[in-house]
RNA sequence: GGGGUGUUAGUUAAGUCGGUUAUAACGCCGGCCUGUCACGCCGGAGGCCAGGGGUUCGAGUCCCCUACACCCCGCCA
């Protein structure tokens, strides 16, 4: 057997070699990233995580060594021993290692490799399909491993920052009780006991806050989460999140330790200073100017609010807009600048683009010298008076392109949000991914504690039910609760909610009039939360605590594409694992064991 | 549940107005080559055009359905 492994340990990975190991006798294993056969001469490149090391196996050294490296080809894994060598003229300068060669000696194929289904580079144009079949190899790619040895570097700091802070780094339970509210769990069912079911925890909410009413005043946990939702572009079914919570807090103390890693993080890994404080901007004026509680900063174009001023005007001719206002709807303008240039195709396709996320149209004017409209549904029948406050609002120049939305409030934010993001990347003032180099931070603050929901007509909780009012707005919990806002806050960074989180409600008596706000009886509350509830009665602390997205944090600090590409094993947007299969079949027996019966039928 | 984009050798792409043998590059196989690093040169193999149905004398190309992947809405406190 070879000598390789049990005597010739490795004595340097592939990114190590540099001039100053000219003359040693050295170990290295790896696989063949490329291959240049002369003959009497074989290059081989070989790459490990660390780098690229060049060695070749000369004929007149050792003859059946250089034989055998006649074989070589890509994605073989061997082990190869020689001595370090200068490449003196023919230094290669894109390598780390490029001053120096490997003259082998020694070589042994540990295994072949059949051709991959996709090239080991860089950069690849194939499908996402095939790299999530083969990750394994998708894996070997360096840009995938600069990313995972990045988030490896983001645990270890995350866990020195908090252990630095006096945290403990606790741990909680993934099958839980089910609790109703929030995202759809996955549910486990329970051998040991028929027809009951774990639920895998979406987050370890709860838990966290039990344990600072047990006393352990500083929690944090890198833990994963479940939530059986529809996946997108920044969301996984488990995902992990970097989980905190405190005792004796308020918000700004929550602000300060989390701003401390964040700065951390860039600082050591992109060696970027960021400014502190971070940018505090309350929830209604993000959802005014922006349509959504996690806008990108990077630009400006802010949505121009204009539902008072067509109400002044009653409608100002405008028959479409004054409906939409008296039937409580909004009306929202954005202002293209004139530069932007588009083409009358463009904004048919923007009206296509707006009309799949439920926008009935896309109404638009073109301001003229005067500041008239043209190529406008409302140029006609507008008034002047309202034409020109409209200008005015908007700050339109002449050139410039006005788009409106009109109607349901939510529809219009939505409709608005994406479209203001999509204006921008067309318009090349953020890029299609990645940060651009700008780190524009924010946290939403002082959201409202409760939504209408109107299929049920009652208030619900926006967040969770557990959410601390602010105390001047305590008073309006019978009277109005639309108006209560509370201690809630969102980071923000360019466009992603990186993290969320609340100061808990810990006084009973405020808990009990919540849940009656929303509808929730006691004897409802006690079924649902009433381990929660009774722990609140037996000298709770005053708490709080937050959640950063661990995976988004890591897409935005490498610029990846999607959070698949920061996720070791990822699943497809129908949460499906191409590699293994999952989720797949199990037998009827499996089933009987668990008392579950699949009402499924594949003929429908 | 809804809207959009895509699917052609192992891989990435081309494929005209529907026309007879589906091209190319990389990879793979065989041969040559001692300074390459996107090595080079000569030769070769490799295709259920995603699947099903339809229109047609004739379909990779036109139509319908399905599957899968991706982006978005809903959903995700």
């Amino acid at each position: 057997m070879s000598r390789f492994i049990t005597e010739l340990k490795r004595t340097h990975t592939c990114g190590d070699l540099t001039r100053d190991d000219i003359g040693k006798d050295v170990v290295l294993f790896g696989w063949v990233n490329n291959r240049r056969d002369h003959g009497g001469a074989v290059f081989i490149d070989l790459r490990d995580r660390a780098g690229v090391t060049q060695v070749v196996f000369e004929e007149d050294v050792r003859p059946e060594v250089h034989d055998l490296a006649g074989q070589l080809r890509l994605e073989y894994c061997v082990g190869v021993r020689g001595k370090v060598v200068s490449r003196g003229g023919n230094a290669n300068p894109k390598l780390k290692t490029g001053e120096i060669e490997v003259h082998a000696t020694d070589l042994e194929i540990f295994n072949r490799s059949e051709p991959t289904p996709f090239p080991i580079e860089d950069k690849i144009e194939t499908s996402e399909e095939k790299r999530l079949q083969y990750r394994y190899l998708d894996l070997r790619r360096a840009p995938l491993q600069k990313t995972l040895m990045t988030r490896a570097r983001v645990n270890h700091l995350t866990r020195n920052h908090f252990t630095d802070k006096g945290f403990l780094e606790l741990e909680t339970p993934f099958m839980v009780k089910y609790t109703p509210g929030g995202a759809r769990n996955f549910l486990v069912p329970s051998r040991l006991n028929p027809g009951k079911f774990y639920a895998l925890a979406e987050s370890p909410q709860l838990f966290k806050q039990l344990y600072m009413m047990a006393g352990f005043d500083r929690y944090f946990q890198i833990v994963r989460c479940f939530r059986d939702e529809d996946l997108r572009l920044d969301r996984q079914p488990e995902f992990t999140q970097i989980d905190v919570e405190m005792s004796f807090v308020e918000q700004n103390d929550i602000f300060d330790v989390i701003e401390g890693l964040v700065v951390r993080l860039w600082k050591e890994i992109l060696g970027v200073e960021l400014p502190q404080p971070f940018l505090r901007m309350p929830f209604d004026e993000s959802m005014a100017k922006y349509g959504n509680d996690k806008p990108d900063l990077r630009f400006d174009m802010p949505h121009v609010v204009l539902t008072d001023l067509v109400r002044q005007h009653d409608g100002g001719g405008l028959p479409l807009l004054e409906e939409a206002v008296k039937a409580k709807g909004i009306v929202k303008a954005l202002r293209v600048p004139a530069s932007a240039n588009f083409s009358r195709t463009e904004i048919d396709k923007l009206e296509e683009y707006v009309k799949g996320m439920g926008a009935k149209g896309l109404a638009r004017a073109k301001v003229g010298e005067g500041g008239e409209w043209t190529q406008s549904p409302f140029a006609k029948t507008v008034t002047p008076a309202l034409r020109q406050a409209i200008n005015a609002a908007c700050g339109a120049q002449p050139g410039d392109l006005l788009l409106f939305q009109f109607g349901k409030e939510s529809v219009v934010h939505t409709v608005m949000a994406n479209l203001r993001v999509h204006l921008a990347k067309r318009m090349g003032l953020i890029p299609e991914y990645g940060s651009g180099g700008q780190w524009r931070f924010l946290w939403v603050v002082n959201p409202p504690l409760f939504e209408f929901d109107e299929q049920s007509g009652q208030w619900a909780a926006a967040h969770h039910a557990f959410t601390r009012p602010h105390d001047t707005d305590v008073q309006y919990l019978e009277t109005d609760p639309g108006r209560v806002n509370c201690y809630r806050y969102d980071l923000v960074l360019n466009g992603f909610e990186i993290g969320g989180g609340s100061i808990r409600l810990h006084d009973p008596a405020v808990q009990a009039r919540v849940f009656k706000a929303m509808g929730i009886s006691d004897e409802e509350a006690k079924n649902k939360f009433g381990f929660l509830l009774d722990a609140l009665k037996m000298g709770a602390p005053p708490h709080g605590g937050i959640a950063l997205g661990m995976d988004r944090l890591v897409m935005l600090l490498t610029g990846a594409e999607s959070l698949r590409d920061v996720v070791a094993w990822p699943k497809t947007q129908k949460g499906t694992d191409l590699m293994t299969g999952a989720p797949g079949d199990v037998d009827a027996k499996q089933l009987r064991e668990v008392y579950v019966k699949s009402t499924y039928d594949p003929g429908k």
